[in-house]
Formats: C-alpha cells, sequence, structure tokens
DNA sequence: ACCTGTGAAATCGTTCACAGCA
DNA sequence: TGCTGTGAACGATTTCACAGGT
C-alpha cells in the first residue's frame, strides 16, 4: 500500500496494537496472526492488517507477525525512538498533574520546563521542573532545546500562548484549553476537551439507553 | 429529521456551538444564521444545519436562529440544566488535577468525592473535596448521590475499578487510564487516552510536512 | 433577497472475502 | 492449511446544491 495519505485513526490505532504486542511479548510469545490479535483484544483482524500494510508488508502469509520486529517497526513509525523534551505553558494544578505524568516519564517524553505569569509560582519547582517567566519562552525553548509545548492555561489566553509557542518555532502542540485553536498547517495541534467529553456524558445521562459506543 | 441514531459527533459539535453561540449572546447579537455561525468559527454552515435539525427546527428561514432560544435547546439537548455529582476514583496527581478543574465547578457537574486504596491518603481533604477508601465506593456513592465516575488510577487497576464502579450502579464513567476497557452496552464510557495523544505528536515530529489536520 | 432544512453526491473509514504465498 | 495483503462492498460522515418558506 504504501499510501501518502495516513490517518490519525490509523496511527492511533498503532500506539493500540504497540501496547497489545508488548503485552504478548512480556508473555513470551514470538508471533502472531492478525486474527489472534484481534480476537485478544477486541479488534477486527482485516483492520489490522490494512493498518500496518499503510507501512510496510511486515507479515509473513502462514506465520503471521514476529512480535518483536514488529514492535520495533511500529516504535520506528511513531518515532518513539526518538527523544522529545516538553515545554508546559500553564504551571497550575493542571500543568502540575501533566508534569507529573507517568505517562512523560516512561515514553520518549520528558518534560523539560514549566512557564507561567504568576511571579509566585516564577522560579519555583515542581516535580523537579522549574517554572520560567513565560515571556522567556523563546529563550528557555533553545536552551533546554524543547520541541513539543503542551497548554494548560484558561481558553481566554490560550490562542495568544499558541501564537507565542508557534512563533518560538515550535511543531508539536497539545492543547487542553477548552477551546478550538488555529494554527498553520506545518504545527500539529492536538486540543484534548474535557469539555466537550464532560457534556457528552451528560448528555448520555440525560437521554438513558441511547449508546453511542466509543 | 428527528433521527433515532444521532452520532457522537454530532453532539460534540453541539458542545461547540453552544460555546460560540455563548460568546455571540455575550457581544449582545440576537439572531445568528448558520452562515455566519459557519464563517466565524470555521465551521461548515450545512454541517450546523444537519446537526440542529436532528433534535428539531430551530430556525427561521430568512433570519436565521434566535441566539437566546437556541442555546436553551441546545442546553437542554446536552442536560446542562440536570446537575451531576462526580466521584474520581484516584486521589494522585491527576485526580488532584482533575477535582480542581474549572470545568468540574463551572458546568453542572460537581466533584463529591475522591476515593484511593492508599491509607496515607484516605480521610484527608483536597481542594475542599473529602478522600474515602475505595472499599466503601458503594456507600459512598449512595450517601453522596454520585452518578458519574472518573478513573484516575494506573492503567492495571483500571478494568477492576470500572467493575467496582459499575457494580455501584453508576452509568456513565470517564476513563484517563491509558488502556481501552470493556463495559456494558447501558453504560457510558469515555477513555481519554493521553498517551496516544501523545505519541501521534511524536509520529508528526517523526515526518514532517504530512499533517492530519485535526 | 436571505436563510433553513434536506435529498443527493462525494468523501472517508471499516469490514468482507478471496487470491496468492509459505 | 494458515495467513497476509488488498480490491470490492458496505457504512458512516461531510459537503453540495437547491426547493421552499419568510
Amino acid at each position: 500500500m504504501k499510501a501518502d495519505k495516513i490517518s490519525e485513526l490509523t496511527t492511533n490505532r498503532l500506539s493500540i496494537y504497540l501496547r497489545c504486542l508488548n503485552e504478548l511479548a512480556h508473555e513470551g510469545r514470538k508471533t502472531v496472526s492478525s486474527d489472534r490479535l484481534a480476537k485478544r483484544f477486541h479488534l477486527n483482524s482485516a483492520q489490522i492488517r490494512k493498518d500496518l500494510a499503510c507501512f510496510g508488508e511486515f507479515g509473513v502469509r502462514g506465520v503471521g507477525y514476529y512480535i518483536e520486529d514488529l514492535r520495533e517497526q511500529i516504535i520506528r513509525i511513531l518515532g518513539l525512538d526518538h527523544h522529545h523534551r516538553v515545554g508546559i505553558v500553564g504551571a497550575g494544578r493542571l500543568g502540575a498533574a501533566l508534569t507529573d505524568y507517568y505517562g512523560f516519564r516512561q515514553t520518549n517524553f520528558e518534560v523539560a520546563a514549566l512557564f507561567d505569569a504568576d511571579p509566585e509560582k516564577i522560579g519555583s519547582v515542581v516535580s523537579d521542573v522549574k517554572v520560567f517567566d513565560v515571556k522567556d519562552f523563546s529563550k528557555v525553548r533553545k536552551n533546554e532545546g524543547i520541541d513539543v509545548a503542551v497548554i494548560a492555561v484558561p481558553a481566554e489566553y490560550a490562542q495568544k500562548v499558541l501564537e507565542m509557542i508557534v512563533d518560538a518555532g515550535v511543531k508539536a502542540v497539545m492543547n487542553f484549553a477548552p477551546t478550538p485553536l488555529l494554527a498553520d498547517d506545518d504545527v500539529k495541534l492536538k486540543t484534548i476537551d474535557l469539555t466537550i467529553s464532560l457534556e457528552s456524558l451528560s448528555y448520555f445521562l440525560a437521554r438513558p439507553g441511547k449508546n453511542g459506543r466509543e
């Protein structure tokens, strides 16, 4: 296949496949077929094959996939063999929780700096990470080699913060402010909107029985 | 239209439309057409009309939508006129940050209780919310009238915690553990997987230039 | 003239089903 | 026989385009 247009749905599933493979590898298994993988983790075998086929021919007919080999391939595809340094803008509770979040620690992402506008917070240390003045973002970004930014500020400041981040040259941003933001096409912006998720629960509770399964 | 099968994508957009309308109402506008709404907030006007048409005929031909009226309709549809009480399982940093999250405060959701298994934490108070023993979940749920649960525990405990929550009768659950969970169809389960989101940024950084826009 | 509500078309994503290889 | 890789069918979602109401 080797298509050029790969959906984010596909790459998200790659993350899931990787977890499944990690679990199987941990159990000492050497190979797995798309069918066994699907049955065991409630996935669809054709979808697994299609998703993988976007990036190459990793399987062996009659055998399946070599788990260790496929793990390495997915790690490479997802860029998990590269290290990234994260700057979190907003040193409130959310910023602090994210700094501490083990996802940032166990993976190839490392929180290098926090930023805030509150003089009370600037200079303090949260979970071993120093809080800088947000005005110094560009300078600190260079010194610390930050290539990923997280927006954890109130919605009304989020767009301005994003523009500052992008002006400083960061190309990958995760936004936790409950508002959609605008950015150039060469910047990857991922918004996690907890308000929408909450309101979706509210909708369900208001009309019991009608479940849109995930 | 009044269709029976309403996609979650549609209800998620309802949340967004509500925000837009709030902004317009704040500016003192009385009516808005789907086209103006779309242009201003970078949406698609046909989609707005289709989404709204699922729930009734709220517009006036030649005029557009009455902002105040439409706001009330969406609030009713999303069940934002009902109050909900939230129990958060896991009183670590993430649980604490969520307890503090203004989204839970400003909306119709209120954090009523935290739960943990750590004796050090049980009995303490985080952001005015008491931490209970997770073993007492069912009892506390009844006393406090909890109807929404949040899972903020490590992935390996998440499925067990979900089962406990569902056994206690809670029908709406938000999961922050980075693992897909299984639940019955009559339970609304919403998973927010920060690991997948991070890995999606990693994928982008590994192949610059190919952006799957949100 | 303006704008909604909605069939029809286009696009995107998933699942089926099987040819072909080990 | 077992399994991958993939064209084709199917299903879901988005966008177009316009009939019809004000």
